[in-house]
DNA sequence: ACATTATGTGAGCGGTAGCTCATATTGTGT
DNA sequence: ACACAATATGAGCTACCGCTCACATAATGT
């Protein structure tokens, strides 16, 4: 067993109980992060809130800013995957049905953990290694110019990249703010609605360009 | 003068050099806020860089949260007063003249201190008095709302409200994003076509909806 | 059973943050 | 000229922050 464990990655990096110590931390930050806030989640606070020792916790994140960008991962790719799998799913649809679904997963991404998510949005200074609560859009960004410009005959966009750019921007604003500030507009009755509008706004500006009016 | 003075407010609530003291530490604030972010701005060092003491500082504002608060409401006086006149003006405008003239002075909003926006929206956390600088939208949403509730002939949507919600968080998320990430597409020749974008985008959301084709 | 490594502990260090207060300086009305 | 209010000063207090380190305990390989 010998030369096999060594030419191979050990078979995991770290003992279970180790494992258990990670993510205990991680859920006590998160959850301190959305009841105090970034400020307020000292690293003493999270280490004792998670039932560990400080010491433990500078053993796997060497400062905060490393604790709460490993949040965000953790977070963007909890939602990053929802959004991976509808994007590759919808790749043969057509504009609207695309669209439509799109929206659809975009809120329920944003329902994944909403009180964390809006933490993160709000509380968490996009400086150094935590600005990547942003990067979900820029990889989205570029999946959906992909899909724009494969179908380019089907929009009248001129710009498959300004396109993107404003589709995703769009949709990532109003999911949030729905799910974040207007709860009311995602009510059982009303979603649909909200789904039907932002798919129209989206899909009418992706067809071909309305001529000018003289 | 003793009975007029004690009926009317004074004057000034304050001598000349308060003023002076009030603004230099606001400015000074911003700018620490923008070169260093929320978390490296210590009232210590915002007082040094006012060029003004310590004590002073907290001779007019209570607390650090209250000093940045007061930086953000000064910066968002600056943005409404443009959204606001627009509004007025384009108040008897076609929706299309409307649209396209208020996409344009949010862009122009945006850029009144972008950088100082950005530090405000991705530095500070929203907690306490320091969530206003989401009030912006709250207010103008409910101008909009007014607007298309005057013109709902001309325009197919059913819910006014959610019209508007949809209207100002694109608008704000497009021309935020594109101030502060992309400023590219806002360069003197393709600015235009950007704004004709979004124009497009919402006038043709707002028009009778395209009947669903079977 | 034992040596070795992986993991866990928490008192406490250096530093800085927000903020106070006793005192000094400047402006104002008479 | 003088009294009194308005304004300005900055040394220094408390509190807590992020983080280290010398040591203890648990798991693993042989």
């Amino acid at each position: 067993m010998s030369e096999r464990s060594r030419t191979n990655p050990r078979k995991s990096a770290s003992q279970q109980r180790s494992r258990l110590t990670v993510d205990a931390l991680l859920e006590a930050t998160a959850r301190i992060l959305v009841k105090e806030g970034y400020d307020r989640a000292s690293t003493n606070k999270v280490a004792q809130a998670a039932g560990v020792s400080i010491g433990s916790l500078y053993q796997y994140f060497p400062s905060k800013e490393a604790l709460v960008a490993a949040v965000i991962d953790r977070h963007i790719q909890e939602m990053m995957e929802l959004a991976r799998d509808a994007l590759a799913r919808v790749r043969e649809c057509a504009v609207e049905t695309a669209v439509r679904e799109l929206v659809k997963v975009m809120i329920d991404a944003h329902r994944v953990n909403p009180k964390l998510h809006r933490a993160l949005v709000e509380q968490v200074p996009r400086v150094g290694r935590l600005e990547n609560i942003e990067s979900i859009d820029r990889e989205v960004s570029e999946l959906v110019r992909q899909y724009l410009e494969a179908r380019r005959d089907e929009i009248g966009v001129a710009d498959p990249a300004i396109a993107a750019f404003v589709c995703v921007t769009t949709v990532e604003a109003l999911t949030h703010a729905a799910v974040v500030h207007r709860p009311d507009l995602l009510a059982e009755e009303r979603a649909d609605r909200f789904v039907d509008d932002v798919t129209r706004l989206l899909v009418q500006y992706l067809r071909e360009p309305q001529p000018q009016r003289p």
